[in-house]
DNA sequence: ATCGTTGCAAAGATTTTGCACACAC
DNA sequence: GTGTGTGCAAAATCTTTGCAACGAT
């Protein structure tokens, strides 16, 4: 965790920003939130509960501002609101999600699905891939055992 | 195109809804568009060169009116505006997208890339497939050799 | 006459921007 | 001091909703 908050750290000051306490809480939330796909709103007020000075453009800034840095992905799974995912230790490319068309629920999915599907993008369409975006919409295990 | 036409037509008959001389300008639009995935406000411009007294909320009824009957799909290319892609004829998988991040043009591809993708989620995370989104974000043919 | 549909305007929701002030180096 | 970063409020953008009027059956 620390650990995590040093690269992200270390990532703004590459880029000449500065790790703010505001920036710093804000993070940390994202870490302790990671699996829940928070929208701009959400982190605000988890972060208020913390450090309740801070202003809702101060998240936004902060938000674009890792989302510039490809600490975080905005993604968007078509409600009005844009979500932010932190981008895994390493992973040079965006990890998939299932998304419930019952309960609204959202796994993800570590594994790289797409190794083929790019190639073929790169062979047949030439077309440079630097980064991917992958959704299935359905129904997930717990909501197909209740029907 | 007349043809397509009296399919969407029969799609909104069979759930009630009524082919208006508003909704088939808007579905003209969206026909003679296909590959250009219009946002709502795009749509309602061009539909008002045929149609000047129409109003943006009907529009945007319109669209959201296709897209539950899966005429349409909605999709988000992370710029603020929802943007609408005609499903195409008998097709049962949404087509995929090849988004440059040069010059920001989309691609279509028919290609289904994911066939065995689905197989692997469906079987290993017990997630059943109903749909997908798959978005490659990279450079274009023309961009690349611009370099 | 009924009921879906429309246009307009107003409201709502999300996100961005302007600006004066605070803070760090 | 210089310049980045912040909080607040206002503005901007996109989308939805309320409502009276319209139109087809």
């Amino acid at each position: 965790m620390e650990n995590r908050i040093e690269r992200i750290k270390d990532a703004l000051q590459e880029a000449r920003y500065k790790l703010t306490p505001q920036r710093e809480v804000t993070v940390r939330v994202l870490l302790e939130n990671e699996k829940d796909h928070l929208s701009a709103e959400d982190v605000f007020m988890k972060v208020k509960d913390k450090y309740p000075e801070i202003g809702l453009a101060t998240v936004y800034r902060t938000l674009e501002l890792l989302s510039d840095l490809k600490v975080l992905d905005k993604i968007n799974f078509g409600d009005g609101v844009s979500r932010y995912d932190l981008r895994k230790e390493g992973a040079n490319h965006f990890h998939h999600h299932l998304v419930c068309m019952e309960c609204g629920s959202v796994e993800e999915i570590e594994e790289d699905l797409l190794i083929e599907a790019e190639k073929t993008v790169e062979k047949d369409y030439n077309f440079k891939v630097l980064d991917h975006r992958l959704t299935f919409h359905g129904i997930c295990k717990k909501c197909q055992e209740k029907e």
